[in-house]
DNA sequence: AATTTATGTAAAGGAAGCTAGACATGGAGC
DNA sequence: GCTCCATGTCTAGCTTCCTTTACATAAATT
């Protein structure tokens, strides 16, 4: 499962750290769901999307194949 | 986060066992889902959300408060 | 009455998500 | 040079998700 938070972060100028503090998680937490380490819980991508103001589908994508 | 599993199941006349197969995932996860006992991760959403063809949003629901 | 189906629940174990703490690197600015 | 930041990574530990196995109950069927 993919997702974009890396460039979205980067169109608002936010650090792992400065989104990690509104979603309520570890700059940890952030750079391992970017980095593809693993994916975020259903209530943390409800968070995600509602930082971000998109829906879930917009942000976090079906592996292809 | 509740979510309208049940209903939308009853609606489409499936047992939580036929919902399981779609999903694979097993009877037990579905109906731990169904009456709250925890979240989906975020790949099984996903696949619930393609069986049922429709948004994450129309399935799951933010906890009001 | 006996069987089948659907649902709920429980226990034990493994896999995945998340934490705090620590360390390394590269870039920007003194 | 040194010092912040931002990012990436690792470890140990805890919580959540998901599994198999099993048992209980109610409803429908035969």
């Amino acid at each position: 499962m993919k997702n974009r938070l890396k460039v979205m972060r980067a169109e608002r100028d936010w650090s792992q750290q400065d989104l990690a503090e509104q979603l309520g998680v570890s700059r940890q937490s952030v750079n391992a769901i970017e980095t593809g380490k693993y994916d975020p819980s259903l209530p943390l991508a409800f968070r995600i999307a509602d930082v971000f103001e998109l829906p879930i589908e917009e942000i976090f994508l079906r592996d292809e194949a």
